[in-house]
DNA sequence: CGGAGGGTTGAGATTCATCAACGCGTGTGG
DNA sequence: CCACACGCGTTGATGAATCTCAACCCTCCG
């Protein structure tokens, strides 16, 4: 099985990063290509885990549901060249989350078995998915101080500024890359409170058009930095950084 | 050096389950044995990883700050052969986390080029790495959905439930392991709002008398059990399991 | 043309945080 | 030995913030 061909080098999926030819020959010797409708529910909560999903073309979402009111809580949202499970593979017990495709989807499937088999051959892969599951631990964590001590505002400036960083910093537009009701839900709040907190972000410089973003300046969105950005933004201690909390 | 006598057997930490004794030895060899007064930070965010931290008496917490207003959410709540920053140290970058004893602890500490090391040298020190960080993972998971979709109650709930399968299905008493109001951030709530929840839990059959905590029978809780717990309760699927919301 | 789904807007209800005061146990210093 | 301060937990009153419910607009699509 080939790789599809809309992964170029620099978009190669982190899950098989730096791996040799034969190494990852054998992955995808066993992997499964499949396509779904949008809202096809890929793992139930408590079901027991059965492969990797890599995206390839679509998205994805993991989220957790309450019982009683049936609420849900999005753990993730996935573009191409993100995986999901490869953590929960390595928990031992039932799936903690239920993933769902949210638009028509290419989803790959790595196998449990040998996921497991080739971590234990291919110390490389092993760190892969080390670096991919404690990446996800960190965005768990921002998420959790996010819920506790972050306004409405904050947390939609904070998710704008990665996207902001994300499409280039000198770049001073960019596009939602998912329905607002799934953004909104992520951030964990309404769609009504994340319509009403667009609004207010006018008034920081930051203009709203349907998917599309229009930041006035660069520094529009330095405000919502942290520490965990700041090391990723090329204009961090710059003499434009003014607004940034950290000063 | 030598591990210290109070991890038996059985409470051996997880970081050190099932190695070889050269391999554990080697570990060791480079370890620091500390200990602090309480609320002592070792780690600020924003600093480089430079150890992971195994606990051996005390406790520790780690937690995030918010800038503007100095607000703080608690992460996690580590007891004696607990360990962190041990995901921290791959994720690349700056700490997301503050570390903070939160009682006079003694703790070890593993530099950060030993474990790099060790990794890549003996694979069930990679597994159980990988172990650890994925249930750390599976925390910050349903930690997120609490704050998102939980009341108090149900949090606080599902909190003691913990505890109490932790102390052991057939004890019905068991003891709250930090003080309150850290317990309160770690559940996203304040001090005021936990205390009065703790009486709401009357009326489900639990009393709480200081530090002990005290269950009419062994379902009290169960109405607050998921599908994440319901696979490592004992009761599970008997016929008293009645409250359970999976039914 | 009509319906469905996503997004927005408004009004009202609810819930939790905030602020303040108090009780209690502990440790300290006069 | 007592007075006092301090930290922790509790209780009460208040207010602000966000969720809920409802209506509406818009676009897309059959």
């Amino acid at each position: 099985m080939r790789l599809p061909c809309n992964f170029n080098e620099q978009k190669k999926p982190q899950l098989f990063e730096k791996l040799s030819e034969p190494s990852l020959e054998k992955l995808l010797q066993h992997s499964v290509m499949q396509d779904y409708e949008s809202g096809r529910i890929l793992v139930q909560q408590g079901d027991s885990p059965e492969c990797i999903f890599l995206v390839i073309e679509g998205a994805l979402r993991t989220f957790r549901i309450e019982a009683e009111e049936g609420h849900e809580a999005t753990i993730r949202m996935l573009q191409p060249g993100d995986t999901c499970m490869e953590a929960v593979l390595f928990m031992g017990g039932p799936s903690p989350i239920t993933v769902q495709t949210i638009q028509t989807s290419k989803v790959l499937q790595v196998p449990e078995r040998i996921v497991k088999k080739h971590v234990t051959e291919d110390p490389q892969f092993a760190v892969n998915l080390l670096r991919i599951v404690t990446r996800h631990y960190k965005n768990a964590m921002i998420q959790i101080d996010s819920m506790n001590i972050k306004s409405p505002i904050q947390r939609v400036g904070y998710y704008f500024l990665l996207k902001h960083l994300d499409a280039g910093h000198d770049n001073m537009e960019f596009e939602l890359p998912f329905q607002k009701q799934m953004i909104a839900n992520y951030l964990g709040m309404t769609p009504e409170t994340f319509s009403r907190t667009l609004k207010q972000m006018k008034s920081l410089g930051v203009e709203v058009d349907g998917e599309k973003i229009k930041m006035r300046d660069a520094f529009s969105l330095c405000h919502f930095c942290d520490s965990d950005t700041a090391a990723i933004c090329p204009l961090h201690n710059k003499e434009h950084c003014k607004d940034c909390l950290l000063h």
